[in-house]
DNA sequence: AATTACATGTAATGAGTTACATGATTGT
DNA sequence: ACAATCATGTAACTCATTACATGTAATT
């Protein structure tokens, strides 16, 4: 449950409304734990209800400002340095690998074509993010930055692992003849 | 809903119970698509009312062997071949590093250190793996072996970030006076 | 006057986790 | 006899997604 925490995160920062929070998980927090307008909405009153933030403000639209309470903080404290992170990891694209068996080699090969683009559009993506922020001296652009670093070198990462892994599958086709005959092979 | 997918592609190698498949998610799938019990039972129960599979046998103590029909190898096909991989993607231990700042950089330097220990133990987990595994010539397994890589090359690339990212955190902490004198400025 | 941006909420559904509940067979 | 392993299922709960529903204020 760490929507919780990225909510209290936010707002350790400065004091902001949900429509605020919405555009900040759209925007910096993309990529590392998306979140819905009503998850958000919800998540600020049980937040408000148990305490950890207040309504600092009311403005037009019916608009609320929250902002941490000291209780807040100490909550987000204790969750970045007394808990353990989850770790539990789902990728549909490793989870489709394993089953490539399904396919045929040269479809295999293609699959994992496709997925080298795939990351190298992810790595472009993520570089014209870099490009496109503000980067500013707040705690949060300069951990962001750190963040978006990962994200480059994972991107890199998967790019290479899966050229890597077409020359695993192409290994193991059966060549054809054109295939042998350019390989310099003495077709009988 | 890619758990049907896994459920269908363990099936897609060879028949087998609700128990069988358990144990392979508990050690192939742990680290790619992890599934409880509850889950598994139910999705064999919905994929054979909807004829993507059959109960080929029934054993001692109610034991109910699946079998894949032509009808689910075609929709495992189609997954693989016909629709995009679901990208998204929540990382709690990125999600942290966003918030770092509301920790001292001692404190933030402290977590990437144990990010970086944690990323090493992972990386050792699955060399332990690699070795334990009777790798064979069956699909799963050739492309097991693909997607094994993939995780000891995460990992890797995991445990240099985070010393990367110390680093960085290091290099913005208010130097005290010793490190001050070390650097030859005049204390004044 | 119309459009865009601001602003908050609810309801239905699906996916995943944990805990509970039960019982049969095999090996020691 | 006992323990371990085999074997299947249900119920309650939380988290996340999508769609719906409503209305105000500012800009062009």
């Amino acid at each position: 449950m760490s929507l919780r925490h990225a909510v209290l995160g936010l707002l350790a920062e400065r004091p902001a409304s949900g429509y605020d929070l919405m555009k900040l998980f759209e925007t910096s927090l993309a990529n590392v734990w998306p979140a819905t307008q009503s998850q958000v909405y919800g998540e600020l009153g049980k937040l408000a209800a148990s305490g950890l933030l207040t309504v600092s403000a009311e403005g037009p639209r019916g608009r609320k400002e929250y902002a941490i309470t000291a209780e807040g903080r100490v909550e987000l404290r204790h969750w970045l340095t007394e808990t353990e992170p989850d770790r539990i990891r789902r990728s549909e694209t490793l989870l489709r690998v394993f089953f490539l068996g399904a396919l045929t080699p040269v479809e295999a090969a293609v699959y994992l074509g496709l997925e080298a683009g795939r990351a190298a559009a992810g790595h472009a993506a993520l570089r014209e993010l870099e490009a496109s922020v503000p980067w500013g001296d707040d705690p949060i652009s300069v951990y962001g930055r750190l963040a978006l670093e990962y994200g480059l070198r994972l991107t890199a990462m998967q790019e290479e692992w899966a050229r890597w892994a077409v020359e695993q599958v192409e290994g193991r086709e059966a060549p054809t003849s054109s295939q042998a005959a350019d390989m310099g092979e003495t077709p009988d």
